[in-house]
DNA sequence: TCACGGGTAGACCGATCGATCTACCTACCT
DNA sequence: AGGTAGGTAGATCGATCGGTCTACCCGTGA
């Protein structure tokens, strides 16, 4: 996975360096509790095995975030600043084509992100540990929101006889996939996804607009 | 949520009374247990709680949970058998008809369990707060592949065009649906996972076979 | 009559939780 | 030369974790 290296999205300032640069020991921290909260669940993951494992000092550690909540929230906001920054490309690279740009989304999602989300949706993980308004849950809503937002857009522009319900349906396609391929054992999850996506982008266009169909066969 | 009374599901024996019932108080404890760990996550649920809401004490609970991984066991042991139960008195509700039956398995869900289910699914959130194969991510495959397994026997009666995709992709669409209403504030949640779920079924099926389509409008 | 299953009550265990503290060290910039 | 930001090292805090223990009680069935 490469997220990107920036840990910008913090509740307290970035903490860039005189030299301009974010710390080194701030990274290391965040890289490792991206790595065990993902991996092991965050209750699960303790302070002292974050410390450990990132080989910086329990002081170092509440400098940068003075609580677990602090540094759980710089986990999530890291995650949904790559997701930000993956998705805009995707759509960028096609600015003339809707419809490819949909088709390359989910592509995308397939190739490189099923891969490295063999435990699922960070956002979704996450929210399941804690109640109410805690941060992480109010981190999934926005990251689902800001998607759900920009497919619809791309269903508007393609004349999507629904492009509200449309963008829905294909975020309950996208979850659920993601889903899948953390708990179920199905051999065909790209082909299925890739499908199950065109089927419902389809099934909501005007009659002339020809889908690119399944790369293959 | 109306899950069966009986706490059958456990790892060790169901604990039946000399009368043939089973022990009050470990149905209190399952039910007080079921409640914390699905509204608040299953780690952040400690036993002294479960054990002051539920109102018997600290050896009654050991005597009959000898660890808090067996009283887990049990309160998904409780919520598959409830879906278990609740799958196959749809699908045996229309013998003949399994169509309608794959129309009533979406019905049900989005008039009964979006409801309760406002934290989304125990499996999957279960699963997030372990690793390997502890009993909690073993349930969740194992429900997972018997709902799908289910779907895809529905849709090879109907002689879809692909049932063990066409199951899969119900899935998909399922987990999602359910994933968004823990997360999503979405007011159309029903009608866009209806027309989802019969958009896809109806995606794979032979031309002549209708929908019932959406029961109103 | 009495053994036993199931329950109550509460002290107690070591381990770990998240978080704070003091003390010192070392680059770098002014 | 000296201040400061950022780091190391490690003891320590109270609270809570999952789990064990002893002691007593009570109803039922053999």
């Amino acid at each position: 996975m490469t997220l990107p290296a920036r840990g910008s999205v913090g509740p307290s300032t970035p903490t860039p360096t005189a030299t301009g640069q974010t710390s080194k020991a701030r990274e290391r921290i965040l890289l490792t509790a991206d790595r065990l909260f993902y991996d092991e669940g965050i209750h699960a993951v303790g302070i002292q095995r974050i410390i450990a494992e990132s080989g910086v000092t329990r002081v170092t550690l509440y400098r940068h975030f003075p609580s677990k909540d602090d540094l759980i929230a710089a986990y999530l906001g890291r995650r949904a600043s790559y997701d930000h920054t993956q998705v805009d490309a995707i759509i960028d690279a096609y600015p003339d084509d809707p419809r490819r740009a949909l088709t390359e989304l989910a592509t995308v999602l397939t190739r490189d992100d099923f891969a490295a989300m063999r435990r699922g949706c960070p956002f979704i993980n996450a929210s399941a540990e804690f109640t109410g308004a805690h941060a992480s849950r109010v981190a999934a809503k926005e990251i689902r929101r800001w998607v759900t937002g920009r497919l619809e857009e791309l269903l508007r522009r393609l004349d999507h006889r629904d492009p509200r319900g449309g963008a829905e349906k294909l975020m309950m396609a996208r979850t659920g996939a993601v889903v899948s391929g953390a708990l179920d054992d199905n051999r065909h999850l790209n082909e299925d996804f890739l499908e199950c996506w065109e089927q419902l982008i389809d099934a909501g266009l005007p009659a002339d607009a020809s889908a690119p169909g399944p790369t293959s066969a």
